[in-house]
This record gives structure tokens, sequence and C-alpha cells, in this order.
DNA sequence: ACTTCTTTGAGACTCAATCTCAATAAGGAA
DNA sequence: TTCCTTATTGAGATTGAGTCTCAAAGAAGT
């Protein structure tokens, strides 16, 4: 068995969930690629690759990798959420091309520890951030 | 008439649109608080105030706004977008409670800069950012 | 193999937001 | 003021991402 795969079936233990092929099949659809894909893309490659699932399994599935920190969800505030693999990812942050739809990822330590004093200022406890910067990219200008 | 009124026709002017009761009562209530509120809430408050206006109206008049620059959307990410007026107002990102909803608005410049670099390094020409700490408020910590 | 309890799937449903289109009204012309 | 053209409005239909329902299927402990 695969090391990712037993990460899953440790995940599904420790929050008492069952092992199915349906969460299986979703797990290794996320971990195939490192693109930035929509719920229904991931439900498409599924089914395009003979096994049978459903949306709301899908979106069921995701959300439990949601809330294991092995999916990032991102929301472009247009259209559908799109999700990542976390897997051997640090953090980043995305610039995104409001022409041809390009994610680029980026970090800037300086910006985290910014974030970090400003949530200090505010007597905020940071839980998450979101930072995405919209422009045209240099084949789109 | 006060001087927002005469914003609000210059606008509508240059993009050749018509000065109607609907889009002064909606610009009104807009300009009236300066909290960040749904379009169900504006669209409920302008009715409160016996005038009649329909939720259509009120998206449509806000995407004009929009479009000049004169309110700002913000998507939380979960549950209708809010939207606050510009007028007076420099620009700020937000710090959310993810319990108690609270948002306040806050401004790095250093944090501004870095952004302007992060574009160039990707050759991108920058449109907008989001950037939105979610975090616990000292009330609900 | 049995039993219990979770998961699945098809399709109904939700909800914010947008669209439709006939009726209304703005605003320029004269 | 009245006319005329064209934009706007509103009620309700529609869209679309995402969630929910519930009977049938299946996982996993005994």
């Amino acid at each position: 068995m695969s090391k990712g795969l037993k990460r899953l079936k440790k995940i599904l233990h420790n929050e008492g969930l069952r092992f199915t092929s349906q969460r299986e099949a979703v797990w290794n659809e996320i971990i195939s690629s490192d693109d930035h894909r929509e719920a229904d893309e991931i439900y498409m490659a599924i089914r395009q690759k003979g096994v049978s699932v459903s949306r709301a399994t899908v979106y069921r599935t995701i959300d439990v990798l949601l809330k294991n920190n092995f999916v990032r969800k991102l929301d472009l505030g247009v259209g559908p959420s799109k999700f990542e693999h976390r897997i051997d990812s640090h953090h980043h942050d995305h610039i995104i091309c409001i022409k041809c739809g390009r994610i680029d990822e980026f970090v800037v330590d300086q910006i985290e520890d910014l974030q970090d004093k400003v949530a200090k200022e505010y007597g905020f406890k940071l839980v998450r951030h979101i930072h995405q910067l919209f422009g045209l990219c240099e084949n789109c200008q």
C-alpha cells in the first residue's frame, strides 16, 4: 500500500470514518495533480477513469480532507471554488491572471510576519488568511 | 442638492445611464452607513424607509457603483457578499472574526509595497488584491 | 456470517445572484 | 409641454455551486 493511502486511512480512522473505494478514488485523483481544480473537474476526472462516484461524495470527501489540512480551498470570488492538495507543500498564497486564469503561487515571509503583527495589534488570534493578487500575466498584457 | 447626489448623477451621465429614483435610493442607503452590509440588507433598509425598489435593481445599481469605484465588494467566502461605500475612504484590507463576524479594517503600506514587488517578480500587472485575515477577536477567544 | 452503523447516490433542494420581458419612465427634441 | 426613443424597472423564472434526504449498499467489529 502506498504511503499516501496509509495517510488517508489514518485520517479516516482518526475521525472515526470508514475507508471506502469512493474516498480512495477522490484521494487518488486529488494527489495525482498539482493543479488548482474545481470539484466538478475532479469528479469528471474520476469518472473518466471508469470509477463510479457521485458529486455529493466528491464534495463530502473534499470536506474531510479540508478539515484535516490535506487539501486547500481556493475561493476566487467568481465561479466555483478550486482545490489543491497539500502533500509536501509549504504554505503559499496566489497571484491570478484575470484574463487567462493562470494561477501562480508566492510566499513572502515578511508579509506573513506583518500579518501576525496586524492580528496582534487588533487583538485577534489568527486562524487563517486569504491573500490573492489579481492582475494580468505577462502573456495577457 | 447634496454633493453626493451630484456625484451619482455625474457617474450615471458618464456611463450614459439615467438618473432614477431607485438608483438614488440605493445610493443614499449605501452612503448612509459605514457598515459592511449584504445586498439584501441594503434592499431591506430601503424598503423599511418606504421606498419601493426591487432586489434586481439593488444588485444592478451596486454593479454600477462597483464599476465606478464608489463601492467595494467584500467576499468572505461564505454567505452573501458584503458591500461598503468608498466615499472619503482610503484603501484598506480586512480582519474578520470567524465567530462573531466583526470586521475591522487595516492598512500596512509595507505589505502593499511587497505585493507590488511580487507582481513585478511574476511579470504581472496588478489590478486588485484581496487580503483578509480570519481569526478570533479579543471578545471571542 | 451477523449486526450495527456509516456511506453512498440520485435527485430534490437552497440561496445568492442573474436574467427575462412587458410595462414604465427618463430625458432630449421641438 | 408633448412626443419619441431608448433605458430601466420589477416580479418571478432561472442559474449554478453546493448541500441535503433517505432508502439501499457496504464497512468493520464480533
